[in-house]
DNA sequence: CGGTATCCCCCGCGATACTG
DNA sequence: CAGTATCGCGGGGGATACCG
């Protein structure tokens, strides 16, 4: 796709890149460290395959990633380049607006296997106790194959399933999409939804005490929206 | 267009609204100080007129543009809201990227129209004479049409002209789109076109020596790029 | 100047099925 | 797991003409 727009600003010639439908999703996946063809559509899984891999494709010949062989199979993956690196301020950015100014949240939006698989990358291990911790998850208003999920933790690696892990559950949270998708966000703090009863954690007390401390949260979830005035 | 990526990431709910085609150019002018319909227009010259109404209706509707009734005409100016200025971070990090690592100036990248009328954004009048200061602006490449402008300037305002304005011109560059282009860009030196020869700058020789000052350049000018390893 | 209205084409993209 | 192949449609957007 040759001069898009006609113009050797470098906004122009960046946005060629850029702007495509999905593109900054896929960079946010590889700059969240995602490697695999399969771990990216994890992150962006109403992206076809087909199309996934033609973005990625259009990465590497704008030189913002390359593809390393990896393992013992023949596969390979996906590393962001320097270029590719110096992303980080674009998506930081555009992060920054998105929660202060971004439209609010739909019905649409709030898919469950989505945020459990955002929520694991962001699970303050050390934080835990020694050993395996797995929490479970409940989303009581999704549809029955997305209302169940584990978080099987053992410091530093978080894995998610979709079927119980076949270890016993340490804590259980139950709670909405919605509640959860918004404290994630850093909308709602996670003490209000608990006091309110939208959000609960059942298990020995002296870790559901200190559960909440656990989930991170969005790396926004610290910047306050804007429309709150 | 509801939900368009199926997520409540702030990445992706801004990247609704940013990445349609030509928005970021949009933005661009707006951020620049345009507010007419046609002033943005010539920013954007390749964009139809359906479309760049289409795309600041979108910006309105997102909180981004305002309108406010200007003059005796009922028209209208469009008018960044604060969601809207706080767009700036995302155009600077976008346009110091591609100043780095975005691909090369092609052919069909070299709109001189376009190139006169970012110049004219960035001439430091106040450095100029009293007075009137035409510059008359020679594109020895370009198809007939666009091979001459003048740039009428009056502190603190420059005019572009694509007929000969009526003034005697103060000074006449003469230059290759392409030369004109990568000087404006911050990647070839001004002084380096001149003593080349692929830029000439002709009139009283007091002000030929003033004049490279005149142009202040891109705002990425400064921005090395990055493949100069 | 600042748009609308219309037509129509193309291709981007989603869906599905299949492979090494 | 990591793709490829194929099909088919929808609508985005370019072109052109028109208007207050």
């Amino acid at each position: 796709m040759p001069s898009q727009f006609g113009q050797f600003c470098p906004i122009a010639l960046a946005s060629e890149v850029l702007t495509q439908k999905w593109m900054l999703l896929v960079l946010r996946e590889l700059n969240a460290g995602a490697t695999r063809f399969n771990e990216i559509r994890r992150g962006v899984p109403r992206i076809s395959a087909t199309l996934l891999k033609q973005r990625l494709l259009q990465l590497e010949s704008a030189g913002i990633v390359t593809r390393r062989p990896v393992g013992a199979d023949g596969h390979e993956a996906y590393i962001l380049t320097e270029a590719g690196a110096e992303l980080k301020p674009i998506l930081s950015a555009v992060g920054t607006w998105g929660q202060r100014w971004a439209r609010d949240i739909e019905r649409e939006d709030l898919d469950p296997a989505w945020l459990v698989w955002a929520m694991h990358r962001r699970i303050d291990t050390a934080a835990m106790p020694q050993g395996r911790t797995v929490l479970a998850l409940h989303f009581v208003d999704a549809p029955a194959h997305h209302r169940l999920f584990w978080l099987v933790c053992e410091h530093p690696r978080v894995e998610v399933c979709i079927k119980p892990p076949g270890f016993d559950d340490t804590l259980r949270v139950e709670t909405d999409v919605r509640t959860m998708a918004e404290v994630w966000r850093g909308i709602r703090p996670i003490g209000q939804a608990l006091s309110e009863g939208s959000l609960t954690i059942e298990g020995p007390s002296a870790l559901v005490g200190q559960a909440p401390g656990w989930f991170l949260l969005s790396v926004f979830s610290e910047t306050k929206r804007a429309d709150c005035r």
